[in-house]
DNA sequence: GTCTATAGGCAGATAGAC
DNA sequence: GTCTATCTGCCTATAGAC
């Protein structure tokens, strides 16, 4: 990026994919202003063009990865499907959106304890308001009927901690292709919420 | 502790105690030898007769944390059970042994990218050793017939994500024991996995 | 809006008294 | 084995030229 001419580019953005990428690699607090400058093509003053302080920088990484994601949710179409068919659908949805951000993914849920208080209580708020969507699902679809769950807040955090853990190990040109390991987490989820699997002829086998 | 006298007590334990409470609160690069010394009650310079660096203080926190995790199942007598019951089994201690150590667990999982190549080595190292308990539990199972399994390694990640994670939001005294939101993820897993629930208390009212 | 230069402070680590 | 004192270097943020 640092051939680009300087007056075709908006440096801002310059230096939060610089950042992104190196606070996903290291960690805010290991990672100098000096790096992040020396990433985006620029010297380590000029980034005080555009941010005002090095928090700054992850807060904005932090709130805008939140608000896109929830809003890339609240554009599917699935979303207002039946509760078995909504919720095949979130799981490919937050799967999906996970790999096409691996590192905006890790830092959201690595750097909450970076964040001063303020920005804290921003990115909480919306962490909270994604959880809600799946926890409406699954109270949705058990008051329905069709989920056997014995607790949608605490099923709501495991499922959530289950899939958003496929990004810390996937790696492309694996054994699996995604869109296996992706029909693969589909059944977990479905067979942990006691409906049947999608993509398996089984019914549950024996008991012990 | 820093009211013990200093013949009575084991210093370089004073010293990892602290640094895994602040390194757990605020992450490795974040705290400095200062602040670990402070909560050790010592001088900052007095840590360095005990450790010959800031980086040998986390590894020593990480590799005794994971031996420990791996002894304490290896002294488990379930583990010799049949699948279902193994897997039962590994569900609660992997549970109970991350309660009783809440802020070893997040710094072993937090700070790996904290560590030095050959420290991460060796920590990685450890890890595979945990992963592969539950995988080989997965494996037998599968091959007995008793689960339902398409990909054992997916389904072993998926699910140590899902246990990993029951310690970023549970707190004592909250609305359920831990003993029931353990009841619960075993079922999940027992789910997840194609086995019965063993709790068959499943309630279908929404209860958010 | 980017640069150079620097202020002011804190980091990890060491030396040597006791 | 703990202390005080200090070294060296990097940190965030700012000032002012262009």
């Amino acid at each position: 990026m640092s051939d680009v001419p300087a007056r075709s580019r908006d440096t801002a953005a310059v230096i939060r994919a610089a950042a992104l990428g190196l606070i996903a690699a290291k960690g805010y607090a290991a990672v100098s202003m000096r790096e992040i400058a020396d990433g985006a093509g620029i010297r380590q003053g000029g980034i005080y063009n555009h941010f005002a302080a090095k928090q700054d920088i992850l807060r904005a990484l932090m709130v805008d990865h939140m608000e896109a994601l929830i809003a890339a949710w609240e554009a599917c179409p699935e979303r207002s499907c039946p509760p078995a068919e909504t919720l095949d659908a979130f799981v490919r949805f937050h799967i999906s959106y996970h790999f096409t951000r691996p590192e905006a993914v890790l830092v959201a849920y690595m750097e909450l304890r970076s964040l001063e208080p303020e920005n804290f209580a921003a990115v909480e708020a919306l962490r909270d308001r994604y959880e809600r969507i799946l926890r409406d699902i699954l109270a949705r679809g058990a008051a329905e009927g069709v989920f056997a769950l014995r607790d949608p807040a605490v099923e709501t955090r495991a499922l959530i901690a289950m899939l958003t853990g496929v990004t810390t190990w996937v790696r492309e040109g694996g054994r699996l292709s995604i869109a296996d390991i992706t029909d693969l987490y589909v059944d977990l989820v479905r067979r942990a919420v006691g409906l049947h699997p999608a993509h398996d002829r089984t019914r549950e086998t024996a008991d012990v």
